[in-house]
DNA sequence: TCCTACACTAGACAGAGTCTAAGTCAAGAT
DNA sequence: ATCTTGACTTAGACTCTGTCTAGTGTAGGA
């Protein structure tokens, strides 16, 4: 996550404390945390850290490109630093469980034109759904 | 929208006042209404209804399939009459405009069993954005 | 080392949704 | 037609998620 460091401060982001270690708690594979998620992980490394400034971060974070926001649940959306891959996210519905796959296709593609009605169509979302292997056998 | 009174009442629902008018205020195409959308159509007809009958109400329709809870914004959800016939959605970006496409083939099909990871797949939501005629020309 | 614009903090506020306790009423029973 | 009763509705408190503001602190250039 330190080239995520650099990048920042070659965009003028002054590199505090604070923005290090929401970098750091954002670091890794299938991370899809909600915003007090990201707080609770920060604050166990830097106790002062305060809510707002977290939430800043992630929507700063997110209006650069570098993480993507997700909402899989209605609830609290997630913030999820695998920003650089294009991919679709499997659900399950137990537990809550996210994990990352990746089309095949555009699936962009998969919208005829007679379904567009006119609309000039640049991004698609997708949820897979159902049951994890650990929620299928309980 | 009687044909959905008529499935209530075989289903043992005591016919309210209340669940008639949200009902009615469900009914119709491209319908994709917040839950106090909702309530304050329905109270412009049934003006003490409120706003926790609304959502009972809204919540025990989903549960017996009849309507569909739509989260295409991270803000509140829309509820969705049109939940017998399989869809998916095409969001503006800008206005927020919801229309109903129809898929060609099946779209879990999208997934290829080697990016399944053991989950039990059996449902997909799929949003696309973009700009509605309007906002484009705008 | 100093300066200051940018960043951070605590807490108030707002929107969406849930829950509870008390009152009301739809519809089956008489 | 009236009674009875458990399902239904209500108001409002409460929780969770997210935003905003006023005051304080500090990163990093001069
Ligand atoms: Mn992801
Ligand atoms: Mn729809
Ligand atoms: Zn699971
Ligand atoms: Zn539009």
């Amino acid at each position: 996550m330190s080239d995520l460091l650099q990048r920042l401060r070659g965009r003028g982001w002054r590199l505090t404390a604070q923005r290090r270690v929401v970098a750091e708690v954002l670091d890794g594979d299938h991370v899809h945390l909600t915003a007090d998620e990201v707080h609770a992980r920060a604050a166990a490394r830097l106790p002062e850290i305060s809510r707002a400034t977290v939430y800043n971060t992630l929507g700063e974070l997110v209006s650069i490109g570098e993480v993507i926001e997700v909402s899989t649940d209605g609830r609290a959306k997630r913030y999820d630093p695998n920003a650089h891959r294009p991919h679709q996210h499997l659900v399950c519905s137990r537990c809550g469980t996210i994990r990352d796959v990746h089309p095949s296709g555009d699936p962009l593609a998969h919208l005829p034109s007679s379904e567009r009605f006119g609309f000039t169509v640049s991004e698609v979302e997708v949820t897979y759904r159902g049951l994890c292997p650990n929620c299928a056998t309980a």
